[in-house]
DNA sequence: GTGGTCTAGACCACC
DNA sequence: GTGGTCTAGACCACA
């Protein structure tokens, strides 16, 4: 995983965010076991209090669940998952029509430019 | 103008970010003067060196060019403004097609999603 | 090396030609390292922005490329630098026919006084 | 004439090549009245006292002589002309050399540059 | 008042 | 120690 952190923004909303892709792209499945907060802080190269505070905001929000003793582990509740990509992606698509009417493009072009642009990445 | 300046990029190449846009965007038009240097580095709250420094690397670009003691102005080659335009929209449409990928979207999904959004915020 | 810098001209663009001499010239050669930005501009006796500037200019053209943290190198680029060394030397013979004009030779007049000159200096 | 001084070396010697070479080239012809010192400095944008001193010396040197109260005249030594021609003229040459050296190329080398060139020219 | 240049001095990331 | 960036402040030519 890239693990990039940036300075303009919390470390453990990034973190949150780094965990949900992983979540949402399939890396990690429902029900997989999480590695221990200490590998993952160590892997993040942050603080291990940073890394619980990410997840325990997750476990709040229901992406991850913790069993005593032996690890925290996925959701599987699979319709969460698909609801928290799909609320991602329209964020992502939301930001991007952002961004190309500030290019001085409309929706409608952007929608012609994106079909074109996705025929020469399909060829 | 936003001007909103991160640390993780040097200022100067978002400083051109910016100038850029305002000339696709269509804010300054072709032949338009800009403000002097002082004037856009104070609206900017950055050094005048700095902003020279982006302009100076625009005006090798050919995007801006600059009548001595008079000040600088925006080329009145259009191509050039379009073409710039197609290609800071095409390198968005990349970069977005990449992080819908990351969460988990192939193109054709992406597609199809982008639509159905374009949609709803045309209602 | 000379680094006789005059105040007619941008200290910067003499600094890009001393050391576009030193290259075509074979004192500095393909694939050697340059001193450091810190060095040379305390060799030529200016602000090291000013030599940052030069060599920034000179990257720009390929004749050298930075190796970030370990310094810069000339291009090993040979026929850019045959190129440079040519078009250099072109400009000079332009610049003296021109001279000689002034003085009232004819580019015949002057060949022949060349070839006279060069036979008395070979002797 | 051009007039363009430069600060790097006297004024004055800088006004008597500018003479010298308007009269080996034949713009100022033997015998011929130049126009007054006050004109002259006008001309050239000095101070006539400067002026003064640069057609002192080229007096000292026959360049020109003065008839009392009906000023300056060019020498009609034409021997003295073509000589100075002359001697300018390889001072050209040799620095001409000199530079082309130091760009790396030999006298021979330089000649056969020179003569392509000229073929070049005189097409 | 405009852009352009230069200096001095500082801080940063990288290895 | 390397290149890179940024700021502050100064001076210049030009019209």
């Amino acid at each position: 995983m890239a693990w990039e952190l940036k300075s303009d923004r919390p470390i453990y909303t990034q973190l949150q965010d780094y965990i949900k892709l992983g979540i949402i792209s399939g890396r990690y499945l429902p029900g997989d076991k999480l590695p221990s907060v200490r590998d993952l802080a160590e892997e993040a190269a942050v603080n291990p209090n940073t890394m619980q505070k990410a997840l325990a905001e997750l476990e709040r929000l229901g992406m991850v669940y913790t069993q005593r003793t032996s690890g925290r582990f996925i959701t599987e509740d699979i319709k969460m998952i698909e609801d928290l990509k799909e609320s991602i992606a329209k964020e992502h698509i939301t930001e991007f029509f952002e961004t190309m009417k500030k290019i001085g493009f409309s929706i409608q072009e952007t929608i012609q430019m994106i079909e074109k642009e996705a025929k020469e990445l399909t060829i």
